[in-house]
This record gives structure tokens, sequence and C-alpha cells, in this order.
DNA sequence: GACATTCATAACCATCTGGTTATGAGATAG
DNA sequence: CTATCTCATAACCAGATGGTTATGAATGTC
């Protein structure tokens, strides 16, 4: 399984309900599809297709066991995303080091 | 100016464009609306709609000078999304000591 | 075997979204 | 003053998106 495009990871975060969901398999772990519909306040396909999302996106993983699907979280797919917030504030940091250079040099 | 809704943010960022613009605003600073349509592949009042939700998202602010506007990256607004993905490995590094633990008192 | 439960998929629909072109307001140049 | 340049806004459109109900496949229960 390669690991997916960060625009799949952004767009599938960007939906609150998936994020509802996500955020309830990151806090309570493993779930069924009806005990998350119970509390999701949309009907059980919306959820279906939800976990199908965040599934393809990594963020998800659901492991059938007789007529119940129960899906868990994999916080590892949000590591794409921690780079990236990284990758950004190093882009400022090195802007900025360069603007202190470049008052050093003017000091001199 | 209130701290925008984290939605706002997932939001303002699942796009590609969007985060074009962000990241391109990170790594080289202010850039006028000209500039940043110029490598953007999208017209220039596409660029300007785009800009006007990372506005909102609090992600960019805008400096008017004469007939252009030049845009700058506010990489603070980054904060709460930091935060969440912080909250989600905590969440799950809590369920991790629970079973730990509970693995601990099995041992006994 | 007959019935019930759990979930995924299909079909459908209203709304949102990301793009376009057209236009206009404000600033600068001649 | 007129013409030009830069940007924002309006109006519009096709396609994506998030929800719904209906249905069916697989599993479990009696």
């Amino acid at each position: 399984m390669p690991e997916p495009s960060p625009d799949l990871l952004f767009k599938a975060l960007a939906d609150p309900s998936r994020r509802a969901l996500f955020e309830r398999l990151c806090q309570h772990g493993e779930q069924t599809v009806g005990a998350l519909t119970a509390g999701a306040g949309i009907s059980q396909p919306a959820v279906s297709k939800h976990l199908g999302i965040l599934k393809r996106a990594g963020l998800v993983q659901g492991r059938g066991a007789g007529r119940q699907t129960h899906y868990s979280a994999q916080q590892r797919a949000l590591a794409p995303l921690v780079d990236w917030t990284g990758r950004m504030n190093r882009f400022w940091e090195a802007r900025f080091d360069d603007l202190e250079n470049l008052l050093k040099r003017m000091d001199q």
C-alpha cells in the first residue's frame, strides 16, 4: 500500500463529519459502523461512505468480523500533514534568518 | 480579530491551488496578486477568490499599496492544525499507555 | 430453512465549489 | 483629462460533494 497523496489527506480531513469520526476513533479506539453511526447524527450509509474516504486516505483501517466491521484510526497517516506544517514553518524561519543576516550585514 | 475556526482552516487547505498559493507565500514572502497569478495556472479572479478564502481562514494577510495588493503568509494561523494533530497523537498515546498498564496488571 | 442484523453499494438530489468571462473602482502614467 | 494597469466583485456554469432512501449480500439466530 503506497503512501496516499497529501491531497487525499487534506481533502479527507476537510469535512467536519469525517474529522469527528476520526477523532472518535483516535479517542476511543476501534468501533463498529453501528457504534459510530449511533453518535454521528447522520445515516449509516453516510457513515460508511465517510469511512471509505478516510480509508482511501489511509487514516482508518477496517477489520471485518462476522457481519460487522471494526474501524480503527491509523494516526501514522497524519505524518505527511505534520511534515507539511513543519516545512511551511522552516520556510518561514529561513526567510527570517535571511532578514537577520541582512540586518547584521547592514550593521557593519 | 477572533481566531478563525479550525473548520475554515482545514477547508482552506483542502484545495491544491490554495495550498500552492500559501506554500509560495511561505517560501518567497510577500507577493502581489499579479505575481501570484503568473505562476498559478488559473485566472486572476480565481486567484483573488482563493486569496479571499485564505484570508478569512487567517492564513494570509493583504497589504494594499497603490493599485496593487501585496499578500503574505501568516503561519501562526497553522497553530490550530498543529494542536489538532498533537491532540490526536496524545489520544493515541493515552490509549497505548492504558493497554500497557492493563498488561502490567495482568502480569501480576 | 426462515428471519433478523449489519454493513456496503446504488441511485438520486440539493447544495457547494472552483473555475470562467465581464465589469467596475481606484491608482498611476502620459 | 484620458488612457492604462491592477485588483476585486458579479454573474454564471459544470462538476464535485454530502446527504438521503432503497436494496442486497453476508452473517448470525431461532
